[in-house]
DNA sequence: AACGCGGGGCA
DNA sequence: TGCCCAGCGTT
């Protein structure tokens, strides 16, 4: 029989398993204090409001997103103002972002789902897959902040941090590297979910960045591959 | 597995 | 100029 499980190389070590809970812990207190503030993430911000910016922040910078978030949900209150609007003067208040053609298309899917089943979206991934423009990320983004379950939200910073901290991926596309996932689901196992979601995040665009990381004010560096560097003095980079 | 979508910020 | 940004659907 064929074996179904993943390759073993797949799977958490119980070393990966601690540091990266040792991670969650350290970079969840960093957030604490560096944390950015963004108005999804407020209180105020509806379930809508927080399910619908998922889309908005698609290859897409937060701070770009922030720019235009009042007055897109000011304009758009609900899922179904998004889902009767007019698909041109969606694609002009996207425009500003980037991609706004195939997010014009995405976001008023995804509203057109939404209208139809009262903002409720399914609670089990597989069925997930079936709404339009739910992928790996805004899938576990609707099963944290509708269903109350806790997922990674594994972008590109997710990514970025747990590569450069415990181990690169395999795959090239981060929705299909198995270990990535898993890696993922682990950081946020424990704690507040949204909390370590949005810590690793916000470390992730401010220090463990892409181009040029501040290693020197990274809180975990002693125990990351690139940190390393930063103490014995070889990657100061100019 | 690789590609297109896309404007804007930054070095 | 080239790289990168809270991805996704298509080929």
């Amino acid at each position: 029989m064929a074996k179904k499980s993943g390759n073993r190389r797949d799977q958490l070590t119980t070393g990966q398993k601690r540091k990266i809970s040792r991670l969650r812990k350290d970079l969840v207190r960093w957030y604490q204090v560096h944390g950015r503030d963004l108005p999804w993430r407020r209180d105020a911000a509806k379930e809508y409001e927080k399910i619908c910016v998922e889309v908005l922040l698609q290859r897409t910078r937060a701070e770009v997103v922030a720019t235009i978030y009042t007055s897109f949900f000011q304009r758009y209150p609900t899922w179904n103002s998004l889902a009767g609007s007019e698909i041109s003067e969606l694609e002009e208040v996207l425009r500003p972002l980037g991609l706004w053609r195939r997010r014009a298309q995405s976001i008023k899917s995804l509203a057109t789902y939404a209208a139809e089943h009262d903002g409720v979206f399914p609670s089990v991934e597989s069925e997930l897959r079936g709404v339009p423009a739910v992928g790996q990320y805004v899938g576990n983004a609707i099963l944290m902040f509708q269903h109350g379950q806790a997922r990674p939200l594994v972008d590109v910073n997710m990514a970025r941090v747990l590569e450069r901290f415990v181990r690169p991926r395999r795959l090239a596309d981060i929705r299909h590297d198995p270990w990535l996932q898993a890696a993922g689901q682990w950081l946020v196992q424990a704690g507040d979910p949204c909390e370590v979601n949005w810590a690793v995040l916000d470390f992730a665009a401010l220090v463990c960045r892409a181009r040029q990381p501040t290693c020197l004010e990274c809180p975990v560096k002693a125990r990351c591959k690139q940190g390393a560097g930063v103490i014995s003095g070889r990657v100061g980079e100019t």
